[in-house]
DNA sequence: ATTAGCACTCCCATAGCTACAGTGCTAACA
DNA sequence: TGTTAGCACTGTAGCTATGGGAGTGCTAAT
């Protein structure tokens, strides 16, 4: 049952009611019933009447109750539809704004603006705070530096233009002079500086085609080492976490046995860096609720992300929220979308 | 009164029932009663007189009954002259050995070496793992290459001889040409490659002196860069954490304020930080019971750790185990010992 | 010095009970 | 036809009483 069949099923009243049931109950984390229900709607009706209300909603599978004598609470569906057709955003307020950018302020290394951003996020959601680590395929080469550590092995450090080192350790399987090294790493700076790492990769390739004809020595030996170099860039990217105990305070999450489990997912960084991925292309917030996220240790927990830009445009990463389904959308989805434009900028101006 | 005086004041039998009692609790972590204690012992005593026994320990406050109708569990000072007196270790299994061998093998990078070694310690243990990383005070300079990035900002490269990059960024105050910092940086590698970086720090100082007298403006440029370089050599350390999930499973730490305590704790790194700075100096493995940590959040964990050496047979870093103090103190202070000279071996073929 | 016996204490699991909150249904009402 | 009042019903949470069990300390006997 798609989510425009259900909107025609339940009407605009009742949309209204599901509205404020969960509100409520993301307030309040009790289940509601049709007395208070009747009470916070604003309209004048009985609570027999909300009940019959309340039965339509459950039917279409929008609300819940937990048992026969005990209030209603969201489903899934019904998070999203209020997500999709009912939500009323809060933009963070001036206070938070402020405090935001202080922290994200300063010439800081990205390394560091990262974790301010993570961190930023859990303190001003009282939530996990997660943010990826910026990719850097996306990313120029300022500077390859070769540093000869045993016969066959060589160290090669990578300059970027963020200001980043990345550095490498490559097995060559034959020796190299210490000036072979330095043309190869002149021809390199000469040739492949200013470029992007992803583009690299494949131009080296087309460049090394040409060479087999040309036979330079040089230039082969350097290509050849750019190769491995660019070759072993399988980075599977990573992320940072913060406040993550903010997650032992819900009682929805309080179960030790789930708690763990979670945990444990934070720890593996597998599933999450899927899931992260995925959001890349998104080009604003995105939210998975509960099990929509796929994964089964975060079928209580929700996501709210938000991909972020690098000093050129392009998205370089994806930071975002965890916590319970029941979490202040309202209030959550604008901060981890200012956050996002915040850090976006933070990298620009460096 | 210290531990001494105890011994003094508990004789021999008492003793062997304290260690049969401790241990009982260890393993099925129910306080121990009379007549279980009396079954476990090995003589054949009565409940009675073994009640007259645990009263002594009681008095002498190695042991505690947490109300009237309980048996007894150990106090932190009965844990403590455990582990002082009556102790017999349990070295490490064949298999234990060799999936441990196996892990910390291989010309892997140190930042590899310190993770397998943490999660190894949290696999074997089933505790939380604990490896600081390796201090580079100690560490010899191999290379040292200066990359401009804006007109007075430098990023400087410290290549190490364990194959490790560190990298900062320093703020000079004024404008450098490319030739000054391929000078600057030629002297520097010709005059104090192969030192350690902490000496380097002092020579740095004593030649900046000197050269004032000699005035040469390439040895003068070197010496205040490098000096700024290792004088922002304020690295506080840093230490991986492995399994701390592990540590939810224990009841006597499933209180989730506790636990959450504990887990900021962790994240924050600081306390954690001393508590191994202090374990640098000792020469084997250290054992913090309880709240001999001095930490309140770690009242009711143990903490056993070891240092371990780099290449040059100096202490690099610390590494070790949390858990809650009542820990197979028997398997896990060999596991721990073993681990330290495992990863000091593996840290020394490279 | 060791032990048996005994009264005592505290914990814990169980069962029963009540109060409560909320439901669904029915019938009456506008 | 939509709304409402009334009512019987149901599951939960909290309270109390109760009995069994484990273990203790003390005393007196061996």
């Amino acid at each position: 049952m798609s989510n425009e069949s259900i909107e025609n099923i339940v009407n605009e009243r009742s949309q209204h009611f599901l509205k404020v049931l969960i509100e409520r109950y993301i307030r309040e984390g009790q289940p509601v019933g049709s007395r208070t229900l009747s009470r916070d709607s604003g309209l004048s009706l009985s609570p027999a009447t909300i009940r019959n209300v309340m039965a339509d909603l459950e039917d279409a599978g929008l609300i819940i109750s937990p048992h026969t004598s005990a209030g209603r609470v969201p489903t899934i569906s019904g998070y999203r539809f209020f997500v999709d057709y009912l939500i009323s955003l809060i933009p963070p307020g001036e206070t938070e704004l402020e405090q935001m950018r202080q922290q994200l302020m300063g010439d800081v290394d990205s390394k560091a603006l990262v974790e301010k951003a993570s961190s930023a996020l859990s303190e001003l959601t009282h939530m996990a705070g997660l943010v990826m680590i910026p990719r850097h395929e996306y990313v120029l080469l300022k500077q390859i530096e070769f540093v000869p550590l045993s016969d066959t092995r060589i160290l090669v450090i990578l300059v970027t233009s963020d200001g980043e080192v990345q550095n490498r350790v490559i097995e060559t399987g034959r020796q190299f002079s210490q000036s072979d090294l330095v043309q190869a790493q002149n021809f390199l700076n000469a040739n492949y500086g200013g470029q992007k790492l992803e583009t690299m990769r494949t131009r080296i390739i087309e460049d090394m085609e040409k060479t087999r004809r040309q036979m330079d020595a040089v230039m082969e030996q350097a290509l050849s080492l750019a190769g491995q170099v660019l070759g072993s860039d399988r980075e599977e990217g990573d992320f940072v976490l913060s406040g993550q105990t903010n997650l032992m305070g819900f009682n929805e999450l309080s179960d030790l046995e789930r708690l763990r489990h979670l945990f444990d997912s934070f720890a593996e960084k597998r599933q999450i860096l899927h899931l992260l991925d995925r959001c890349m292309e998104a080009e604003g917030v995105q939210i998975f609720i509960g099990e929509e996220s796929g994964y089964e240790p975060f079928d209580s927990c929700s996501f709210i992300t938000a991909p972020y830009q690098n000093d050129d445009g392009e998205v370089a990463g994806v930071l975002g929220v965890v916590g319970p389904t029941r979490m202040d959308y309202n209030k959550v989805i604008p901060i981890v979308d200012v956050t996002a434009r915040l850090l976006s900028n933070a990298l620009k101006q460096r």
